[in-house]
RNA sequence: GCGGAUAUGGCGGAACUGGCAGACGCGCUAGACUUAGGAUCUAGUACCUUCGGUGUGCAGGUUCGAUUCCUGUUAUCCGCACCA
């Protein structure tokens, strides 16, 4: 018997080897493969097994494509802007900077002991001056474009982070990192204008291989309607009030019309009469909060006293404020036809509207109305000319009808709003604007950046929606770049998606100091083939590198619009409750972290690395057991030996032998391809079980085994390694071609059939591959013989599959 | 409320275009080797039973044949949530 499995020293060995002689060498020849892992927040809580599983299936990928002649770009780097690392400096008074170069070290030391094929000359942290001026640089880029501005408006505010937040950051009405009820603060903003690139964001969701889930979601959150603007002339003015409408077809039975509490025009149409109750109505409803306006579904409204008229048929409808009605979409004014909508149905019973059906439903006209009938198909009633016409066909057309007749036009909507992007807090790049009393606001030029974040003495947020930056009066005060004269500097931060938007461009030049990126670099590493991370960026992060990237290519940065061609999202790695024995998610306050390193140093890394392929579908969410881990180490014992068994014979191959292994190259490689990585795990266990059993038969050849060891690497890197060199091979591993299996010899001679009668199985047969279909019937029939008690009806062959005899 | 996903032994999970359900692993049972074994190896392990039957959340359907396709339904998870 040879030396047994050592995890320690194999991998010690191979560790040190690959450090003195780097295996992903970029020598101008090869292809380049990008591929990328979303890059952690350096946490002080360090790395748990459920981080580990993005990046050993991102690592698993990216040594699968080396063994194709690829050269990767495969980098890592830091996320490290942002509100836990402030909010320990608030608590400890260690500056962020401090605290997060420890948190890195750690989380470094951590990832390396995955073996991945991480290229630290790439590494980028976006806390690092000489990355943050970049970020600086595009902000400075989209204001110049009249892509970023300020305005004073009421934005979402988290109270217990003191910080003003995107709507993307709203969660269930929710703080999305501290889960504190969200509330409404009005602020001066910068904003991004996301919106101007809705269409295109929308669009081009076409060309990316993605996830559906995460392409829908996008979709849903961009939120592009098609409808009509309608004005409406207010009763007895000259002013028209405009709606936006995704159903024309309905204006005919528009019996009211409501408006934001907001609306600009909200309090001046109370009369006399009404005044008192319009102005309580208005201010009831600024201070209540979102959560407030979400949780509560039942209608609330005021009537203004005023009357608008409907430009189809002249009709007089009331004018009603109420909250259900958006400010800030389409244009904060709603028609109403509670007929065809639940909301304004519910709203119009309520307060006794009158209601007018206008399309027939199954033909008829109903007679007292439960419920909106809100689907756009039946023929148009009670609607003048337009009596007659299918309401789908209408609903098409009425836009342009509308805009033909003078009082409207066909338009598009979208969900999506602009991004509020400035943050109150410390720990963030800062807006690089410098406000001047006869200037405005006025970029810093180019040249100057990177605005550095100074040190201060407090981080603590000031909750007055100033920035602690505000307190330090010799970083504040400037001169104005414009006239020279006194300026005073931008105050807030940005928010922490701003360096994640664009990181993965700056890998491939990490160190230029007179570009973003090179044209060059640029044109020859960039995009991303295929990013990694989990699914709760969907609309985030994911959304606004898509922005940053559209508009860089804008700029003339980058030739390319799209930043990941292709996304996986891994499943999250659950614990188990201990009482109710429920995956939940690990986290520190429930006491379920599992950390990678103790089993790293009970297992080895190779082993650590199959058993998070093997827990479950990559792309599912599993549950961690400990106990499995043995499985995997005693698998990995098994190879080795095995294959120690062998090596050293001068095996024949057999036909047997040249069967499995091209069977095994066949099922591991097609597995793979298709990302199914917990069954290539289960299938090289297989294929070791069915490897020993050779053994004891006569051993198994070199090319088996060599076969095997290539199959194995990308897997568990250390052990294939050591078993390329004990082989002989030439090298490392990781430059051999990825083995190729040829199908002709993967046929067996002999092939087994189950016999079924009436679809029950209840005998197999064991035929020649090349036997025709009424020899195997004839066996078939005779191996069941004593069991067909009935006439046979039928006798059904599908050729290598199956004999079903159908006696009744 | 709307949309999407999932449902298979004690557990994690296999099953390619409909063709032997439970691969592989954990756990468990028995045995071997051992002073010992939480090491290793061998055999067994869906359920009920005597033949035989029943089984992929539940109820139907299509088919010679359904975990797979269709209809309905339940549960869990996720996303959106007054977007007119």
């Amino acid at each position: 018997m040879a030396t047994p499995y050592n995890h320690k020293a194999i991998e010690k060995k191979w560790r040190d080897n690959w450090a003195a002689n780097p295996i992903n060498v970029d020598d101008g020849t090869k292809e380049k493969y990008y591929c990328l892992d979303m890059f952690p927040y350096p946490s002080g809580n360090g790395l748990h097994v459920g981080h580990w599983r993005g990046y050993v299936i991102s690592d698993v990928w990216s040594r699968y494509k080396m063994m194709h002649g690829y050269y990767l770009i495969h980098p890592m780097g830091w996320d490290a802007f942002g509100l836990p690392a402030e909010n320990y400096a608030i608590k400890n008074g260690v500056h962020p900077a401090i605290s997060t170069a420890a948190n890195v070290k750690n989380i470094k030391r951590q990832i390396n002991e995955i073996a991945a094929i991480y290229d630290w000359d790439r590494e980028v942290n976006t806390t690092d001056p000489e990355f943050y001026k970049w970020t600086q640089w595009i902000f400075v880029k989209m204001f110049k474009e009249g892509l970023a501005y300020e305005k004073q408006m009421p934005i979402n505010w988290c109270p217990s982070c003191k910080t003003g937040l995107a709507n993307e950051e709203v969660v269930d009405g929710k703080c999305e990192r501290c889960h504190s009820e969200v509330t409404k603060k009005n602020l001066r903003q910068w904003m991004l204008k996301i919106t101007a690139y809705a269409e295109r964001l929308l669009a081009d969701l076409d060309k990316l291989d993605w996830p559906e889930k995460v392409k829908k979601m996008q979709t849903d959150w961009i939120g592009k309607s098609y409808g009509a603007e309608v004005d409406f002339k207010i009763d007895g003015r000259d002013e028209a009030i405009t709606v936006y409408t995704t159903r024309p077809d309905t204006l005919h039975g528009a019996t009211f019309m409501v408006l934001a509490p907001e609306h600009a025009l909200a309090a001046e149409l109370a009369t006399e009469e009404t005044k008192e109750a319009v102005e309580d109505y208005i201010f009831r409803s600024s201070m209540r909060s979102s959560v407030d306006r979400m949780a509560d579904k039942e209608k609330t409204g005021v009537f203004t006293g005023s009357y608008a008229i409907n430009p189809l048929n002249g009709a007089k409808v009331p004018i009603w404020l109420s909250d259900y009605v958006l400010a800030d979409y389409g244009t904060g004014a709603i028609m109403c036809v509670p007929a065809h909508d639940d909301r304004d149905f519910e709203f119009a019973t309520k307060f006794n509207i009158p209601i007018i059906q206008v399309i027939a439903k199954d033909g008829v006209e109903i007679e007292n109305m439960t419920e909106a009938y809100t689907e756009a198909s039946g023929t148009m009633i009670n609607s003048g000319d337009w009596n007659g016409m299918e309401s789908s066909v209408l609903k098409a057309e009425a836009p342009l009808m509308i805009e033909e007749m003078g009082f409207g036009k066909k338009t598009v909507n979208y969900k999506l709003r602009d991004w509020v992007f400035s943050r109150q807090r410390y720990w963030g790049e800062p807006i690089p604007i410098i406000h001047c009393e006869k200037c405005g606001a006025v970029p810093v030029p180019e040249e100057e950046l990177p605005v550095l974040l100074p040190d201060v003495e407090k981080y603590e947020p000031t909750g007055t929606g100033e920035s602690p930056l505000a307190a330090i009066d010799s970083w504040v005060n400037t001169t104005c770049p414009c006239c020279g004269g006194p300026g005073k500097r931008e105050t807030n931060t940005m928010p922490q998606w701003a360096g994640s938007s664009w990181y993965f461009l700056r890998y491939v030049d990490p160190k230029n100091s007179e570009a973003l990126v090179s044209k060059e670099k640029a044109e020859k590493y960039l995009p991303v083939d295929m990013y990694i991370g989990g699914v709760e960026h969907a609309v985030l992060h994911l959304l606004y590198s898509r922005f940053y990237t559209k508009f860089l290519y804008d700029i003339g940065v980058v030739d390319f619009e799209e930043p990941f061609k292709k996304l996986f999202n891994q499943g999250m790695v659950c614990g188990r409750d201990r009482e109710t024995g429920a995956a939940t998610k690990m986290s520190k306050s429930l006491g379920n972290i599992v950390s990678p390193d103790d089993m790293v140093n009970d297992y080895g890394c190779d082993s650590l690395r199959m058993y998070e392929l093997f827990i479950g579908p990559p792309e599912l969410d599993s549950i961690w057991d400990d106990r499995g881990m043995e499985g995997i180490y005693r698998f990995l014992n098994r190879v080795w030996n095995m294959f120690c068994d062998n090596k050293d014979k001068d095996v024949k191959e057999t036909k047997e032998l040249v069967k499995i292994r091209n069977k095994m190259i066949y099922d591991i490689t097609t597995r793979l391809e298709s990302f199914s990585l917990n069954t290539v795990v289960s299938g090289f266990m297989e294929y070791n079980n069915k490897l020993m059993d050779l053994t004891k038969k006569g051993g198994v050849d070199k090319e088996t085994l060599k076969a095997l060891t290539l199959l194995l690497a990308p897997f568990a890197p250390h052990i294939g390694e050591e078993m390329w060199e004990q082989l002989g091979g030439e090298g490392t591993v990781f430059h051999q071609a990825w083995p190729t299996y040829d199908e002709s010899k993967m046929k067996d001679d002999e092939i087994t059939i189950p016999v079924q009668i009436n679809g029950k199985t209840r005998a197999t047969i064991t035929v020649a591959a090349d036997a025709s279909k009424d020899e195997i019937l004839a066996v078939a029939k005779e191996a069941v013989a004593s069991k067909i008690t009935a006439t046979i009806r039928k006798e059904i062959y599908v050729p290598g599959k199956i004999v079903n005899i159908v006696a009744k």
